[in-house]
DNA sequence: CCTATTTAAGATTAAAAAATCTGAAATAAT
DNA sequence: ATTATTTCAGATTTTTTAATCTTAAATAGG
C-alpha cells in the first residue's frame, strides 16, 4: 500500500511536527528516535527537501526542519512526494491502460475507494495527527 | 496493494468463471488469453488448488476448473489464498505491534478502511464480476 | 503398455525494492 | 583558517519479489 520509504517519511514528518518549527534536527536523531535506518530515511527526507516540505542545513548544528506550519502540510503531499501518485492511478488488477472507457472488472468499485482515500489523505494534515498524538497519548509516531 | 501474483490469480479466476464450470482448461490457455507469464500463473493457481478453490487434473486433456460455482467463491478467499491476510492486519505505518491498545497515529482512520475493504472483498463474488463483465461488455478480465 | 500431454514441485535466475556505504560539499564553532 | 559535524549524491550490497527452468508424476487415448 505505502512503500516502507513512505512510511518512514510520514513517521519522521509527524515526529518533526511535534517539535518547534524553527529548530533544525539531525536526521540521525530522528532515525534513532523512530528506530529507522539512517541512510534510507535520509534519502527519503531529501526528497521532501526538494519538494519544499522540509528545509535542510548542512554542517554543524545542521539538520532538517519543516518548511511550513504543520497545519499547511497534507498527508497526500508526503505520500506523492515519496511514492508518486501511481497508487491513485493504477489499476487494481494491474492492467496497464485500464480507464473509465475501458474499465477492468473491479474498476468501478475501486474508483470509489481510491477517491475516498485520496480525499482523506488530502484533508489530513500533520497538525491533526500531532494533536491526536498529544491528546490520546499515542507514543507511536 | 495486491501482489502481482494475486492480480494474476484474480484475473484467471474471473476468466474461468466465464466458462462452463465442469470443463478443464489448460493453464497455458489462460496465460495466453490474459497475457500472463505461464509458470508464475501456474504456481499461483496451484495455491488455489490447495485451498480447494480450483480442481486440477494432470495429463492429456487436463487443466484446471473451478471447484465450486462462481457464486460461492468470494474475492477475499482468492486474495487471502495468495497474499495471506497481512494487509488486513498490518499497520499502515509499518509499526510491528500496532494494535487497538497501542495504536499508531493513523490507526483509527485506517481501521475503518480496512474493515470496509475486507467487507467488500468478502461480499464480492466471482459471478457478480462475471455478470458485470458480460453486461457492460468489459473485455478486461 | 506406450506416448504425448499437462500439472506439480522445487531449484534457479532476474528484477525490483530496501538498505548500506563512501566520498564530497557545506556550515558553525573554535 | 582549521576542524568537527552533518547533509548530499551516487554507487554498492542485500533482501524480497517476480519470473523462469527443469525434472518428476499423473492421465487420457491410441
Amino acid at each position: 500500500m505505502l512503500s516502507s520509504a513512505c512510511q518512514d517519511t510520514i513517521r519522521a514528518a509527524v515526529w518533526l511536527s511535534t517539535k518547534p518549527q524553527d529548530e533544525y534536527h539531525h536526521i540521525q536523531k530522528i532515525s534513532d528516535a523512530l528506530d529507522l535506518p539512517y541512510h534510507f530515511l535520509a534519502k527519503s527526507l531529501q526528497t521532501l527537501v526538494h519538494c519544499n516540505i522540509l528545509i535542510s542545513r548542512r554542517g554543524a548544528n545542521g539538520g532538517v526542519k519543516l518548511a511550513k506550519a504543520s497545519c499547511d502540510i497534507t498527508l497526500i503531499s508526503l505520500i506523492e512526494a515519496v511514492d508518486g501518485s501511481t497508487f491513485f492511478d493504477a489499476c487494481v488488477l494491474g492492467i496497464g491502460d485500464c480507464e473509465d472507457e475501458k474499465p477492468c472488472a473491479l474498476h468501478a468499485q475501486w474508483e470509489k475507494w481510491r477517491t475516498e482515500m485520496h480525499e482523506m489523505y488530502s484533508a489530513m494534515r500533520l497538525d491533526e495527527i500531532t494533536d491526536d498524538v498529544l491528546l490520546r497519548k499515542i507514543k507511536r509516531l
